[in-house]
RNA sequence: GGCCCCGUCGUCUAGUGGUUAGGACACAUGCCUUUCACGCAUGCAGCACGGGUUCGACUCCCGUCGGGGUCACCA
């Protein structure tokens, strides 16, 4: 699937003198490839890995973003190295300190620590782009002293000429260098005309790349067009910058989504004219839609929304997932382990992760298997932390106070013993559980119609009525032979009993079991809403 | 349009020339059961298409179709 095997390291002489030329004689003369020592040195166990996430700090952290930066995380843990976090804020927008807390948050949520990165700093920082300035003026005046750039006067106007041509013609559009006499560079000089920098791309070679997951890809150099590294007013481009920032914070995987895959290639030409060590590089493919290969596109987000389909990450936050069943969703999303593991503990990730087995197609988003692996890890969840989970929810709707005072908790734990696995996000508590703590029942409809509209249910919730308020004591050992006992005597099948009483005791048609039920919502609130039932049947009938 | 990447059940995947193409989610049916959920059992369902190469292709090559990216003074 992936070149070569081993860990996902590339071959490190792919990095020496043209790093990623294809040589096409003195190579296969003398066969192999170059002197490359064999096996190949391991670059993981001569460094530290050092792998980074750079979100932007606009809007909120897609989930196929958040894949992206688990696998990164993944890979650093894996090889004992570091994961760092870069903001990546050129274009220093207003509310970043907000966006880039949301985005730690997020992180934090998720239990993917950072080794450098906002709040824990480090040895290579700044972390925010916005703040390197002085490294990307020690790289561009490398790169001008080196000739490796040169200054493009030209104006909008005059490129689109040649763009609308490429257009119409159906090429590709490339920059074609503007060639000025003497005099005119010396006049523009003089006037202070606002000049780009542009990266002089070199003609007629191949570059080859050693995707550890796409495997080798070669791209030639005429493809490219000579592209402008710094904008007229100074402000470095992301080709250049984040190959400087990768470069300084010594990264030694960039592990990023396939778009950048074609960026690559001019990116590893400015590596060279910097004559920096390349990292090793791993394109992941694009998250599609559910039950499609179409790509998640950010501007259906209010159709996944009428879907059901969580886009962002606080959307699940919201919901109730627990970070460890999102964790272990979104690993298994275009990575496999075996043929048969689907549930992950985190260590187990760290320890069985590898890039070589990361899928080079795209996975497409199944709402239907992270809502399967949820309920997989909640049913491990101990119950205080169940307990833990449930209650911001509970907290929210009105339903519970924090802290927590030690009635409503036991009557908490217990509602969260008797919901059992129906609870699968915490959010369900309020979802299936809101009649166990709300003064007010909500009967449902269809409940209603399916077991409360028959003849003879008002006369039997009566009689049931009767038989709560003289169960002795009120418990589930009791209650259940009571019930028992009347269906017995009045042959009446259970179903026939439960149901109704369950619907008019909680509002619902289905829920934890009916005694579980009677006993937490208590005696009293019981036989009110039996009452309430009967009169709403009598009303309504 | 040029260039680059990708194509196994609806979905996630295993598979590296010879397999009854395996597993999981979802779905369907049955069992359990007071409902639902859980659990158990069974079932449905796949190598995009067309050419080669080969004794033999899901596996290798080419083409077509389809999906994606890139071709910015965005990231």
């Amino acid at each position: 699937m992936t070149a070569g095997g081993g860990d996902p390291i590339v071959d490190p002489n792919s990095f020496a003198s043209k790093p990623f030329e294809r040589s096409s004689g003195p190579r296969e003369r003398r066969g192999g490839r170059l002197a490359v020592p064999w096996p190949p040195i391991d670059r993981s166990r001569l460094m530290s890995v050092r792998t980074r996430f750079a979100p932007s700090p606009t809007g909120h952290l897609h989930i196929g973003g958040v894949r992206t930066a688990l696998f990164n995380w993944l890979l650093a843990r894996k090889h004992g190295g570091q994961f760092i976090l870069r903001i990546d804020d050129t274009d220093q927008e207003r509310h970043v300190d907000e966006a880039v807390q949301k985005i730690l948050d997020g992180f934090r949520w998720l239990g993917l620590n950072w080794d450098e990165g906002p709040e824990v700093g480090g040895p290579c920082g700044p972390y925010y782009q916005s703040q390197r300035q002085d490294r990307y003026r020690a790289a561009i005046d490398k790169l001008v002293a080196d000739g490796k750039v040169y200054r493009d006067y030209s104006t909008d106007a005059e490129r689109n000429v040649d763009r609308d041509a490429a257009k119409k013609d159906k090429r590709a559009y490339r920059f074609r260098r503007i060639e000025y006499s003497d005099a005119d560079l010396a006049r523009f000089e003089a006037e202070g005309r606002p000049y780009a920098l542009r990266f002089e791309v070199p003609s007629g070679r191949t570059l080859v790349l050693n995707d550890l997951v796409k495997g080798e890809v070669t791209f030639a150099t005429d493809e490219i067009g000579d592209f402008v590294i710094v904008r007229p007013g100074g402000q470095p481009l992301y080709n250049f910058a984040s190959v400087v920032d990768d470069v300084d914070m010594k990264i030694t995987h960039v592990v990023r989504a396939e778009e950048h895959l074609s960026n690559t290639f001019p990116q590893i030409l400015v590596l060279e004219a910097l004559g920096a060590e390349a990292p090793a590089f791993a394109h992941i493919p694009y998250v599609a839609e559910p039950g499609s290969h179409a790509k998640m596109s950010k501007r259906k987000t209010e159709e996944y929304e009428k879907r059901g389909v969580l886009v962002f990450l606080h959307q699940y936050v919201q919901k109730g997932y627990l970070p460890d069943a999102l964790v272990n969703y979104l690993s298994r999303l275009g990575w496999s382990y075996d043929d048969s593991q689907e549930l992950f503990k985190r260590a187990e990730l760290i320890e069985k992760f590898s890039l070589e087995r990361v899928n080079s197609s795209p996975a497409s988003l199944d709402p239907d298997k992270l809502f399967w692996i949820e309920g997989e890890w909640m049913k491990e969840t101990p119950l205080a932390d169940k307990v833990a989970g449930a209650l911001p929810f509970l907290v929210a709707e009105g339903l519970a106070s924090d802290p927590l005072d030690d009635a409503t908790r036991s009557k908490l734990e217990a509602v969260i013993l008797a919901l059992g696995d129906r609870m699968k996000v915490f959010s369900d508590v309020v979802k299936m559980g809101r009649f166990f703590f709300a003064d007010e029942v909500a009967f449902d409809p269809d409940a209603v119609k399916k077991r409360l509209r028959k003849p003879g249910v008002p006369e039997m919730l009566r009689e049931l009525d009767a038989l709560l308020a003289e169960t002795e004591p009120y418990d589930l050992a009791t209650l259940e032979k009571a019930v028992h006992d009347y269906a017995e005597k009045t042959g009446r099948k259970m179903g026939d009993v439960v149901n109704p009483l369950r619907v008019a005791t909680t509002g619902q048609g289905v829920g934890p079991g009916l005694y579980d039920c009677l006993v937490l919502v208590g005696r009293e609130a019981c036989r009110a809403r039996i009452a309430q039932a009967i009169a709403m049947l009598e009303a309504g009938a």
